[in-house]
RNA sequence: GGGCGAUUAGCUCAGUGGGAGAGCAUCACGUUGACAUCGUGGGGGUCACUGGUUCAAUCCCAGUAUCGCCCA
């Protein structure tokens, strides 16, 4: 053996370096041509001016794991990649940017220098969360990225917008909206956060007209006072029966309202009576629309109070003004009390303001037909949800739609395709040429149009997302060949958001369904399963990681805890381990190649002899068949642990372990170099297995140490061999390292050291038939043992044990010092435990057998299986006792 | 309030109608030249609780408790 040249495995150099390879050699290129069958995945569009997060990191794991698993499988795979533009997320962070380094305020500097700002900042940082991808080792055809403000698909998202409209599927309407103060934009409920806090019920009282008695009303919004149209209050309410029809001061003003009756009121809620803004609130508004009352907003745009409420107010903030108002109740004698109660409160989730429900003309799309649609292929299994229980999400979701808010008062997206002339008359088309032409028809002259200027819910063209990448609406080849995409990655957070709205859209428009599955990721909490957050600091960096600890193995770890259906609680302590794993195969290549294994010739395997190389072929064929499976069945866990423990335990601690002293001993070169060849096949296996979970690694060793032609994304992955192995080859090692486990066991349970080589005496006839010379080298090798084949003389020497294994007898001999009992002291517990196993489970397979009932009505197969269990156990009962025997020495020959 | 899911070793989690599993942690022993980012061996569980179905339940069903998530 020759001593390694090489050095440690330096992930930072190597992972750099081997990723401009792939890219040069154009390794994640989708190649239509040929003639090969397809597979294709939309990536989720990361926002451009996010930062790769650990989320981020998952989903792209597990995407790459895909694509690079069928590339290997022969399939032309086109990964397709792209950002989103994300509207407020990133019309927010431009504005806090420029406000904060360049001193510039958006409205001052208007829309279109404010636009220009934008797309410089996404020329100079789009990039960068791309950048971050590729540092994950992700394989994508960045040939092909796409930007959702490109030019097809604003053009795609317009075309849309049209023919929804003209369908009536997409309208104006004035409605109360979940309103943004904070960034002047409605925005949809699904981005309206519920959250429960402290909070206060106010109790107001509101005197009767030229009366001194009142009602009294309890709200968690006193500020909204000036808005009130009426007092409702439950027509069954004895309490307030004789009050219906009167009138009441609206405190702190001279406004009277009526006190109405509505049996919506809960009588045991607060007071028992309501006071209804409809303008202010959402189920006021419906009670407002029933009973046909006229109402008025009394906050602006921002959230302030407006010219409708006494003078003294206007301008003051909704939510800071609520502590005067209770004042000046207090101070007008209209406070009855406040108690402390805990509510939900609607928040906005890009701003974290509350959101105030306001009127205002918007936007919506009417998606309960889209919807069904949606169900309807869901149900049929065209597309298929893993893990399954998500399907009842997508479900509950999809029944209780409402229609969707798609317009928001920001200046970054999709601009409306929508022109009013002068009379407010509306042109919806694809642009404003037609527009234009559309207009001319329509008032017989040329007229000046003026675009709306509300832009599109970013996830409006998010939708069309795996439809526009692929070039539609023109019927591109692309389009015909990757869709419907094969299976979606992506977490259960955006089921609603995203993956529904592209199921509506693409069924509305192209008849197919977008994905044929959809595989839901879980969501990555901290170690103690708190969700990562800034304002907590619990926030795990993937960037960081992998510069720590390498690419490989972030992802091995975030693959391996992927179990379907859970949350992930990360800590950096499992990366750490699997980046010992990590090593740990770059050390078996450095075994591999100080004993000049590494032969790239093919390997015949129907010839292969001995008998361990054949065992560790057939362990090789299980493993490939078993990762296949689970990768196939997006159980990214099981993969990583099938091989985990086929490398670690099966390869390096056994095989390896086991070849080491052949190659030392042996003379014969045609078996040397048999377990070279196998040992060197065996491993690039394990490499071409790992590549798509460890690409950096994996290509490391095999291109650049192994020198091989090919990159392992190009190589094929292994079939599953058939090959007619020797079934006594495998009886033959799974017997010595039983044995040699067996031997180790007494080893540890006498406390003999590893240093002192036992005497091992084997009757000769098993030898023959069991332990070959290979083999016994192998056995003295592992279990520190010298096995000798002579029989056992009974005057030759007094220290000595006997125990069975498998039913034969072995003897070994060692020397006295080493075992603390001079004074036959020795620890037998490990064997008492065995016998007390043996016992239990005898009587508890006994007691099964005397119950008839089980006789009678179990299946025989479990009867008879129990018989030879129970036969089993009393042998190796009997097995035990005669150990407990010969090792306490009483039975000596 | 409605819905979904979870409860298995100290921790993180697999799993199955017929003998409770893994990794980590822990304990003991060990540097035998790929690897201490390591090896060998051991200890550790009323499978949340209560009923039911069954010859047989950790697994199926019902209820309870606790926790989590989604929706109102």
């Amino acid at each position: 053996m020759k001593k390694s040249k090489l050095k440690n495995f330096n992930h930072l150099e190597s992972e750099k370096k081997i990723y401009t390879e792939w890219e040069n050699r154009n390794l994640f290129s989708s190649k239509l041509k040929q003639k090969k069958n397809n597979f294709s995945i939309i990536m989720p569009p990361p926002n451009v001016t996010g930062n790769l997060h650990i989320g981020h990191a998952l989903n792209m794991t597990i995407q790459d794991i895909l694509c690079r698993f069928w590339r290997m499988k022969g399939k032309n795979v086109l990964w397709q990649p792209g950002t989103d533009h994300a509207g407020i997320a990133t019309q927010n962070v431009v504005e806090k940017y420029l406000r904060k380094n360049e001193n510039l305020d958006k409205n001052k500097l208007g829309k279109e220098k404010f636009m220009s700002k934008i797309w410089e900042w996404k020329s100079n940082s789009g990039e960068k969360i791309i950048n971050q991808i590729k540092r994950l080792g992700a394989s994508p055809d960045w040939k092909r990225i796409k930007f959702t403000l490109d030019k097809d698909v604003s053009q795609a998202v317009n075309i849309v917008f049209t023919k929804f409209y003209n369908k009536g599927l997409i309208y104006k309407d004035k409605r109360l909206v979940n309103w943004d103060t904070k960034l002047q934009t409605a925005i949809s409920d699904l981005e309206v956060e519920q959250r429960s806090q402290n909070g206060e019920f106010v109790y107001i009282k509101y005197f009767l007209e030229n009366s001194k008695s009142f009602i009294t009303v309890a709200t968690t919004r006193p500020e909204t006072l000036f808005g009130d149209c009426c007092i409702a209050v439950n027509p069954k309410d004895k309490r307030y029966k004789k009050f219906i029809g009167k009138k009441v001061n609206i405190p702190l003003t001279n406004k009277f309202i009526p006190i109405i009756p509505d049996s919506y009121v809960d009588t045991k809620k607060g007071s028992g009576a309501l006071k209804i803004t409809p303008a202010h609130d959402f189920n006021d508004f419906k009670i407002g629309k029933k009973l046909k009352i006229s109402f008025f907003e009394i906050f602006d745009k921002y959230g302030k109070f407006n010219e409708n409420v006494p003078f003294n107010y206007q301008g003051l903030d909704r939510l800071k003004a609520r502590s005067k108002i209770i004042s000046d109740l207090k101070l007008r004698g209209n406070l009855k009390k406040i108690e402390k109660i805990t509510h939900t409160v609607p928040y906005g989730d890009r701003s974290g303001s509350v959101i105030e429900p306001y009127l205002t003309e918007q936007w919506f799309l009417d998606v309960k037909e889209l919807a069904k649609q949606a169900n309807k292929r869901v149900k049929n299994k065209e597309t298929e949800f893993y893990p399954k229980s998500w399907t009842k999400v997508f479900f509950s979701w999809m029944n209780q739609i409402e229609p969707w808010c798609i317009s928001r008062q920001i200046w970054w997206g999709h601009q409306l395709p929508v022109w009013y002339g002068p009379d407010k008359k509306i042109f919806v088309c694809e642009n404003r040429r037609i527009a234009s032409e559309l207009s001319k028809k329509y008032y017989k002259k040329k007229i000046t149009l003026t675009q709306e200027t509300d832009v599109l819910d970013t996830w409006f063209s998010s939708a069309l997302w795996p439809i526009t990448t692929l070039g539609w609406p023109k019927a591109t080849k692309e389009f015909k060949h990757y869709f419907p995409t094969d299976v979606l990655v992506t977490g259960f957070d955006i089921i609603f958001f995203w993956v529904s709205r592209m199921m509506m859209q693409s069924i509305y428009f192209t008849k197919k369904v977008p994905f044929k599955k959809v595989y839901i990721h879980p969501l990555i909490r901290d170690q103690y399963g708190q969700k990562m957050s800034k304002s907590k600091g619990n926030i795990i960096d993937p960037l960081e990681l992998i510069d720590k600890y390498g690419a490989d193995p972030l992802r091995l770890t975030l693959a391996s805890l992927a179990a379907q259906g859970k949350d992930i609680k990360l800590s950096e302590d499992a990366v750490k381990l699997n980046r010992n794993f990590v090593t740990k195969i770059w050390n078996s290549y450095k075994f591999l190649e100080m004993n000049n294994s590494i032969l790239n010739k093919k390997l015949n395997i129907e010839k292969v002899e001995m008998d361990i190389n054949v065992w560790i072929i057939k362990n090789l064929n299980d493993f490939i068949a078993s990762v296949e499976d689970c990768i196939r069945k997006f159980r990214f866990n099981d993969a990583v642990k099938e091989i985990y423990t086929f490398t670690k335990n099966i390869y390096c601690d056994h095989y390896i372990e086991a070849i080491k002293i052949l190659l030392k001993e042996l003379k014969d070169n045609n078996k040397t170099n048999e377990i070279k060849r196998v040992s060197s096949y065996c491993f690039g296996i394990i490499l071409k297995i790992s590549h798509p979970f460890i690409p950096f690694v994996s290509d490391e060793i095999y291109v650049n140490c192994m020198q091989n032609k090919l990159y392992l994304d190009e190589e094929k992955w292994p079939n599953k061999i058939s090959f007619k192995y020797k079934k006594s080859s495998i009886q033959k090692i799974t017997f010595a390292l039983g044995l040699v486990s067996k031997i180790r066991n007494i080893r540890s349970a006498l406390k003999i050291e590893p240093k002192n080589i036992l005497i091992l005496m084997v009757n000769k006839k098993l030898a023959s038939k069991n332990i070959s010379s290979e083999i016994e080298l192998m056995i003295n090798r592992l279990a520190r043992t010298k096995i000798s084949f002579q029989e056992l003389n009974k005057k030759t020497k007094n220290n000595y044990s006997k125990f069975l294994y498998k039913n034969n007898s072995f003897y070994i001999f060692y020397n006295n010092k080493d075992i603390s009992s001079d004074n036959n002291q020795k620890d037998f517990s490990f064997l008492n435990k065995e016998l007390i196993m043996y016992e239990e489970e005898i009587k508890r397979i006994e007691k099964k057998l005397e119950n008839k009932n089980f006789i009678d009505k179990a299946p025989k197969k479990i009867v008879d299986e129990n018989k030879y269990k129970l036969d089993k156990f009393y042998k190796g009962k009997k097995k035990v006792l005669l150990e407990i025997n010969s090792l306490s020495r009483k039975d000596r020959l």
